[in-house]
DNA sequence: AATGAATGAGCCTTCATTCAT
DNA sequence: TATGAATGAAGGCTCATTCAT
């Protein structure tokens, strides 16, 4: 039963997902997840308070799965996570992007500036600040500042990504701008 | 008469600038505008015909005074563009800038992507590259591709602002995050 | 002055006619005339109160021109007046028929069913009668009752321009109406 | 649960029909109707789009309804339809003509001439058609052209109810059109 | 657990009508 | 007379949420 319950949960959470990809965070209603996953009204309030716990739920889900490090060296553990980034970006699949960023609006005007989103935000500057520091310490990078230099990459990807899902990008677009990122930590050795 | 309806309509243009300040572009509706101006539900028709079309015009006039140029070098210049960036990211005052993404994200999602808030992106665009070509030929900067330079600028400005209003960024976040934005600008020299 | 009021009077008359004879009469709002008429919204009001009195005033004037007789023997005056009909229930340019039927479901809903458009109804039924009661007397027609016969004629003609507004006709469709209506006046001499 | 739901659905569509009667087509209201059957806007919502479809229920439901033949001989059969005719004009509680008028002339004015209440005008004429023709085959009527003469009785119909609904008609005015209709099928013979 | 009917609030939009100028 | 801005009522539609079954 509660393995049964589990299934259904699970199920309603990665049907939700592509209607929040598909819509963004604001306007998708409980109606919209109602119908995707072809249950009743009653019965998605068994499992959820609503859109926004479900959403949550999603990313927190995301957050597990994401940044998964790979690669020997720092420089190419660098190399996977900016390529990860950069397929996401350039994916044709709608992604929770705008989603995110929609929802965490909602949030940081309410005051609320930790929450599951902002939390893949900082994993990913965590993330980063891994491998710059490995790569520091093993030579192949140059920064004064890790934390600094984490941050500073993860601002370009959150403008390509932006971009993206406003004006447009190319993919020569986002290469070149990942460069540009990188330049910092190899240029001035 | 005319002057009349043009000064109201101005005051309404303004009156709503704040509300879609206030709580972006989405939640806002057309009653929360009427309430903020004390018109008349009708009366906000006659000058408009719905939120979307009143921020278009917010949008518009803003694109006017931005951007507004100073200074005698490139260097100069470009110093003011970025604190002008700088000043607005840490504006107390609310800023449109969540109205304006999730304005953008609204279009893109429908395929619409020349409208008056990407206008905005592009038009900085042009502003960084006269500035960067200004001062590649003056020899204060140094840039390969000028217009891919003044891209990388902009990107790391929409990473900060996107910052700014999911996870929070502090005033050194900003200073630091533009330096870097110069750096490939002035470090090869 | 006051012919110049009177001039303008006509002119709104004139266009308001356009106006009912390509909507009806319950969808034709205020704004709908005044917009024709490219004058002000108070402006209408001067004249006419609202678009009942507009309807009725331009179903007087009608009623002054219509069923113009014309013709010498009774027969020719028959065939003029049935002619006349068949060219307005033909008539490609939209005429006011429907704008006429739905104003007189109106008051007859309310109980009103003395109207400027059931007067057209009786003046034509009056017309009848008088042509066929001329014809009777003449020996080109027979008919036991005058009355009757000219409603009975009129019932058909009601039911062709009916269906020309409804499930539509052909020109054969009201010519053999129509002689099928003669039929009687003249079949059993 | 669906049979209950049926009840309500059928509920509705039964009040709604006598909202219909009593005031047309085009005025009647989402509210008037959810007003009349007491339940809530929203509820109304669950089984209906707008009046437009629940008018178009109830025509369909009216359709099966409406000319249901009986008698022996074609001349019992017509007159049986006639006297159907007579009752339905003459009764006191409204009928939906009105409505099936204000419908018609909706449709049309759209360019749509086919819709269930063309369809019953059209039923009208093919079951006339089929007891005219059953009459000529017997001896009983006499016509030259059967969908002409069916055509012509149902002008006279149409005209009569039109006129009852418009300028009033006594029930002697009913039965001397009826007689009229009737007299080309059998006069000639 | 699950269903889906029901409610009611909330927003949208259009007009008739008035009124200061 | 004439203008057109302003108001407020009216009707349309959609949803979140509840609840009897």
């Amino acid at each position: 039963m509660s393995d049964k319950a589990a299934k259904k949960r699970q199920y309603i959470l990665d049907t939700a997902k592509t209607v929040f990809s598909d819509k963004g965070f604001k306007s998708v209603t409980m109606k919209d997840i109602v119908e995707a996953c072809d249950i009743s009204r009653g019965g998605l309030y068994i499992y959820f308070d609503g859109t926004e716990s479900i959403f949550e739920e999603i990313i927190r889900e995301e957050s597990g799965n994401a940044f998964k490090g790979s690669g020997k060296s720092a420089g190419d553990k660098l190399a996977f996570f900016l390529n990860e980034q950069k397929k996401q970006i350039l994916s044709k699949e709608k992604s929770l992007a705008v989603a995110l960023y929609e929802y965490m609006f909602f949030k940081h005007e309410n005051g609320e500036d930790s929450n599951p989103a902002t939390d893949l935000f900082k994993t990913g500057v965590l993330t980063l600040e891994k491998i710059i520091s490995e790569g520091v310490e093993s030579g192949e990078f140059y920064a004064d500042d890790v934390k600094r230099a984490a941050l500073n990459v993860m601002y370009i990807i959150e403008g390509l990504k932006i971009a993206a899902e406003t004006v447009g990008v190319t993919q020569e677009d986002i290469e070149e701008g990942l460069i540009f990122a990188l330049s910092s930590l190899i240029a001035d050795e």
